[in-house]
DNA sequence: ATGAATGCAAAGGTTTTGCACCCCC
DNA sequence: GGGGGTGCAAAACCTTTGCATTCAT
């Protein structure tokens, strides 16, 4: 069975079935991993920093900039939008972040990454983003580019669908 | 063998073995069309809305809406970018154009709609953009959509790799 | 003390809009 | 004549940058 899963990731929120524990630990482990980059990178610590990455854990796990200066605002209104602009860059090169599929806009949702590389259904009904993973597109995929004679480095799968079953 | 095909698009110029009385073919057909969806929608016909499909067929056959910009004001110099922007939505309305994948810097792609649908390969050494058609994947794509309960609607996979047999 | 990080405001780049004028049917 | 279409300039929108200041180490 190649599909792996599918979830709801309830955007903006954390999933639904999350817990308010294990929320908490998974922003522990966040501020962990950011930390440690930035001691790597010499880097000093920021109170705004962690403020964010705390406003996308608690609140935000697919978003667009926008959306996150939106909550960040309410949350945090001392924070000036160009720290927010800022810090995107340094979350993502620190791992924690990862630039995902486009909106239906066309802007750019940003993720928390996970350990396991998926793609992404876009529900045309209600907007939110599932996830899915399939080792047989995936296998296809870079037989497809190889046998092309390139080198694959990265994709970006995106179905637009309709989740009827939301409905009933 | 599912993988049907792949082209270079010789972005942004029109394909590179192209004759020039099949460039003129292809617009005459395009303008037909443009033509025939401004009847049946009332619109009127307009001078600059042919030469930006004009721009777009001789010069820009994966474009952002900024190099068509580029393009047309070195082309037809008279024409405002507020006459641009308001015709980009008529022609793809009119299926002449649609909205492909993005950019490397996120930006749209604007393509000339082909009467089979495909995905894309952007390369990361030259920045063109190769299709490539695999039923395959579209099938596996269809049962996972479906499988999940969800109608689908469309879709947009796009590659990135590298074309590393173009430097050799 | 030194370099990083910040907030603010100003500038940037792209797209949209308001408006007076023009053109197509 | 009337609604669409146009160019221009101004506005809108999102993001980045400059700068003086504050903060972390």
């Amino acid at each position: 069975m190649p599909t792996k899963r599918i979830l709801p990731c309830g955007r903006p929120a954390p999933r639904k079935n999350e817990s308010a524990q294990e929320t908490t630990a998974f922003l522990k482990k966040a501020v962990g991993q950011l930390n440690h980059y930035c001691q790597e990178k010499k880097l000093n610590r920021s109170e705004a920093r962690e403020k964010i990455l705390e406003t996308i854990i608690r609140e935000a796990r697919h978003f667009t900039a926008l959306e996150l200066l939106a909550r960040l605002q309410k949350r945090h209104p001392e924070i000036g939008k160009a720290t927010m602009y800022r810090n995107l860059p340094v979350l993502v090169q620190s791992g924690i972040l990862q630039e995902g599929p486009h909106d239906p806009n066309g802007q750019v949702l940003y993720e928390l990454s996970d350990d396991h590389h998926h793609d992404h259904i876009v529900c045309l009904d209600c907007r939110r983003i599932f996830e899915f993973h399939d080792s047989e597109i995936e296998k296809r995929q870079d037989q497809i580019t190889q046998g092309l004679r390139f080198t694959p480095h990265d994709h970006r799968h995106v179905i637009f669908a309709a989740c009827d079953y939301l409905k009933k």
